[in-house]
DNA sequence: GGAAGATGACAAG
DNA sequence: TTGTCCTCTTCCC
């Protein structure tokens, strides 16, 4: 399940996998044939992430957009590929490889104007080395909205999603609910730097772990946990247990459609 | 066997 | 804020 750093993980794979070859593209489960037809046997370019987006690019200038959304799966193997199991929209296959793509909210076929609209509309990408903190820092200097909801606004910030932005929080004392504008700037560089760390860390891993990946105070002398995504976290989905740190019990609350988790007594940080 | 939930995002109201 | 879509896994009966 995706943040931004398995979307750059999946672009590392595919690109260094199927990159300059000629792929058999198809749809077992139908949702994708008309544009799989089109683009069978042609040269696979390379792969590119932005954010939660994937790119992958086809000779001609034609890209197949996915978003993976909550559920989607993207999945690379060896060998001659087996027959689909499961809804497979997508796959792409070679004689020694193949990726089974799943349960993506988007896979479409565009072009680059059609690309290039989806890169303006996102905000920066801690993972990519164009991305400038300042242009998130705009958005969020200026909104009375919560911090923990701008964090999770692509617009503002590309490619963090509930388990970045709760951890995140934890990681530099943050109450989830200060508003963004009462944040101050040199703080908001220091989350920056912190997660260009953490999710290079989850691209390199594959998975997403803050407490090991740890190089705040807060996260010093402390026993990791294995979370059960194979990550080791402070906060997320660790309600109703002990905080690492202070031993509070961890909190949680919905808050724009989703979990938040945080705890209470340290992260205490609030506007002056 | 069925319901619920899950690292997301969008439209409608 | 709510409903909807996407698929698979886990849990409970």
């Amino acid at each position: 399940m995706p943040e931004g750093h398995t979307l750059h993980r999946l672009a590392g794979e595919i690109g260094a996998t199927f990159g300059r070859r000629r792929v058999r593209v198809s749809s077992p489960q139908g949702r994708f044939s008309d544009a799989a037809t089109l683009l069978d046997r042609a040269t696979l370019r390379g792969a590119e992430a932005a954010g939660k987006h994937l790119f992958v690019e086809f000779s001609g200038q034609r890209y197949v957009h996915v978003h993976l959304g909550l559920i989607g799966s993207f999945v690379l193997g060896t060998g001659t590929a087996p027959e689909p199991r499961g809804a497979v929209r997508l796959r792409f296959a070679t004689r020694s490889s193949y990726a089974d793509l799943r349960g993506p909210t988007v896979c479409e076929l565009i072009g680059p104007g059609e690309r290039a609209a989806v890169l303006d509309r996102l905000g920066p990408d801690p993972l990519r080395e164009d991305a400038d903190p300042e242009q998130a820092w705009r958005r969020i200097g200026r909104s009375r909205a919560p911090i923990a909801a701008l964090l999770m606004q692509q617009e503002v910030l590309a490619g963090v999603g509930n388990v970045y932005r709760a951890e995140l929080l934890f990681r530099h004392g943050i109450d989830p609910q200060t508003p963004g504008c009462r944040l101050d700037r040199q703080r908001w560089l220091l989350m920056w730097d912190d997660l260009v760390q953490l999710m290079r860390a989850g691209v390199a891993s594959g998975r997403i772990d803050t407490v090991r990946c740890a190089h705040t105070p807060e996260a010093m002398g402390r026993e990791p946990r294995v979370d059960d995504h194979g990550g080791e976290v402070y906060v997320y989905r660790r309600a109703g247990m002990p905080c690492w740190v202070c031993g509070e019990e961890v909190r949680t609350e919905v808050l724009a459609g989703r979990n938040l988790f945080w705890c209470p007594t340290c992260q205490d940080r609030r506007p002056a």
